[in-house]
Order: structure tokens, then sequence, then C-alpha cells
DNA sequence: GATTCGTGGGG
DNA sequence: TCCCCAAGAAT
């Protein structure tokens, strides 16, 4: 323990932290479909859905999720068509990805038992060091930290921590901290205490200090700044792209639809063809023509614009003209390109911004 | 270490 | 309307 989390401990009274925390989890704790048991595979399901998202969206996902899913062996042989579907909607797809990935080498490398070390359990795709502390603590009750947003929330308010929890080195500081008061009886209830704490307690804005069942440990409440806390520096804003897409029928009345590359931005999920263009009315469509002529060597009679589609994503805002298009040229399918039937298309991962589309189309 | 990766809800 | 956020990881 380094002098910095020495210093930020004293006077904090570790033992009766402890149980009051759990002792409040106990009773308060809500009824999640993930906390049923303890399946290793299950928790780990959930802590990736539970990245950056929230409790009531994932709920629906993870209970159609395990439906679909239920064991590691039925994810590792599924197909990532399969999964993906499974994951639209949820954003962040690569999550999804990386999961089937972990899933895999478990299969191949643990006889599909999840690892029950740090070591191992991070190395998986995907898992890093908050979702390695969350397995093992609550999977396997191993005393890991599981340090997330919550977690850093709810210490740098009951420890008067200043340091921006933006940064990297501000999570260590974190786990380091909790490696010393972490309760080593039930390092689960321990972990998901202070993350329930946050969740519905010590929340962000407007703190439910009055009650809150560790109020007397609490230095930011003592001095009256747990408004103030934590310290998070802000995010850059969007940039804005102007897109130009089209939805293109053959005389069949199938649509034209195209998987975006293996990596990046919504990675392997379909979309209608598009690209990034002008602003100009007049140049776009021209440009969407030629644009579909090189890129995939169709012939295309672009029709007119039927809508117009705002997307807003954490770090770009798509700003999308939707054209309807009729195909001219004879299809020959390939690998990322596809006409489908109206039936079809619904079993295609799309992102919102395109399902968006779709509908709009529809009406 | 900063940026990239989604989406929908709430103040 | 706008801005922040929500159980982070990969690059």
């Amino acid at each position: 323990m380094n002098n910095t989390t020495k210093e930020t401990l004293e006077h904090f009274s570790i033992d009766e932290f402890q149980d009051d925390l759990i002792t409040w989890f106990e009773k308060e704790k809500r009824d999640l479909p993930w906390r049923k048991n303890k399946d290793p595979y299950k928790v780990w399901i959930s802590e990736i859905m539970l990245q950056q998202t929230r409790v009531d969206t994932v709920i629906p996902y993870f209970n159609n999720f395990i439906e679909q899913f239920p064991t590691i062996d039925s994810l590792a042989e599924a197909d990532e068509e399969k999964v993906l579907k499974a994951w639209e909607g949820l954003g962040y797809y690569s999550r999804a990805r990386n999961l089937q990935a972990g899933v895999r080498e478990v299969k191949e490398s643990y006889n599909g038992i999840v690892p029950n070390t740090a070591d191992e359990i991070s190395k998986l795709k995907g898992v890093g060091p908050y979702t390695t502390g969350a397995i093992l603590s609550i999977a396997y009750g191993v005393p890991e930290p599981a340090v997330d947003g919550n977690v850093m929330r709810v210490l740098s308010r009951i420890l008067s921590i200043w340091d921006d929890i933006g940064k990297t080195k501000t999570r260590q500081q974190f786990e380091e901290i909790i490696r010393e008061i972490i309760s080593k009886e039930n390092p689960s209830y321990f972990n998901q205490g202070l993350m329930e704490l946050g969740a519905l307690i010590c929340i962000p804005s407007n703190p439910a200090c009055l009650l809150c069942p560790v109020q007397k440990h609490c230095k930011a409440f003592a001095e009256g700044v747990q408004r103030e806390l934590p310290v998070k520096s802000k995010k850059k804003q969007p940039k804005s792209v102007a897109m130009a897409a089209v939805v293109i029928e053959d005389s069949e009345g199938n649509v034209l639809i195209h998987k975006r590359p293996g990596k990046g931005l919504l990675a392997n999920l379909w979309e209608f063809p598009n690209h990034e263009t002008v602003t100009e009315y007049d140049v776009q469509k021209k440009h969407l023509q030629d644009y579909l002529q090189e890129t995939y060597g169709l012939k295309v009679e672009i029709k007119e614009q039927f809508t117009s589609i705002q997307h807003v994503f954490s770090h770009l805002i798509w700003n999308i003209a939707v054209y309807k298009g009729k195909l001219v040229s004879e299809f020959e399918g390939q690998e990322n390109l596809k006409l489908v039937s109206e039936k079809d298309i619904t079993e295609y991962p799309f992102p919102v911004s395109h399902q968006k589309i779709y509908k709009e189309y529809k009406n």
C-alpha cells in the first residue's frame, strides 16, 4: 500500500463499513435475472452487457440472450450473425463479437470452464480489469476489485478523492484502495453493494444521502461537497458528418443490403448502401450514383429523397439524406452484398440508424 | 494516454 | 433542446 492509499484510509473504519454496506445490500438488492445464481457464464454475459449500459436496457436482452445461448457451448457454436442479431440495438457491437471469441477460447483452452484466476480471465477477449474482478468476485468469491463508474463515484465521495475519474491512473488508485477495504468473507456482496449503492442511492446528481446506509462513513457528506464529486473531465462534442443512403429495390421488390467491414464502427452489421458526401442536394444524387457504380459495379437509378435521418453516436453525428433507388443492372450476389425480401431482412442485424431508414421506407 | 466504440433515458 | 450519463475495453 503506498502512502496516498494509507493517508486516504486514515480514520476510515473498514470493518464497520463492510458490515454496513453488505447488510444494506442483502436487504435492498434488486431482483435481477443475472442474480438468480452464480453461473460464471451468466455473470460474464451480464457484465459485458452492462458495460456502459443501463440495467433496465439490459434485462430483456439478457433474458433473450440466455434463452438463445444458454451455455458456453451453444454460444461458441453459434453463427456470429445470430449473436449480433441478439445484440441488435444494444450498441458497442464489438462486445458481442469479443464475447463470442472469449467463449470460444474457454471452450477450446479451458475445457468449457470459465477460469478462476485474474491472470487467465483477463486474457479473454473483451474482458478488462473491471469485468475480471466482477466475474472473480461474483461467480467465484475471490476478493478482487471490480472498479466501475459506480465504485469510483461512491468511493470518491466517501473518501473525498478529487482525482479525475476519467483517467486510467485514477482507476488503478481505486483498485488499490479496494484491495485494502474489500471484504474477504464476502467480496461478491461487497463489490455488488458498492455498485448497487451507486445505482440506487449515491447517484450522479442529487444523491440520496439521507437514505444512505454508509452516510456516517462519508467524508464528502460530512463536508457537504458530495455534489462536487466525482471530478470528471468533459467529453468533447461529437463531429457532424453528412451522409447519403439509398434503399434500392429490384423489379421483384427485394431490397439491397450491404455488410459493413469487420473492424471499426458497427463492424459486421448490415446497412443500406451509403457513403459520406456533401450537403448540397443537387450533387448528392450524382455522387451516390457514381459511388454505387465504382464501389459495387451497380447501375442504379436514383429517385427522390424520401426522408432524412439524424443519428447521434458518442463521438459523431450522422445526418443521412435517404433516397429511393431502382436497380437497373443485373445483380450478382456478392459476399457482402445481398438482395433480400421484406421477410428475410428481419434475419439481419442492423444498427439503429438503418432501422430508422427502413421504418421510414415502409411508411 | 487519448480516442474509438452505441444507444436510450433523464434532468 | 441539450447535455450528461450507464456495471469499460481495445487500440
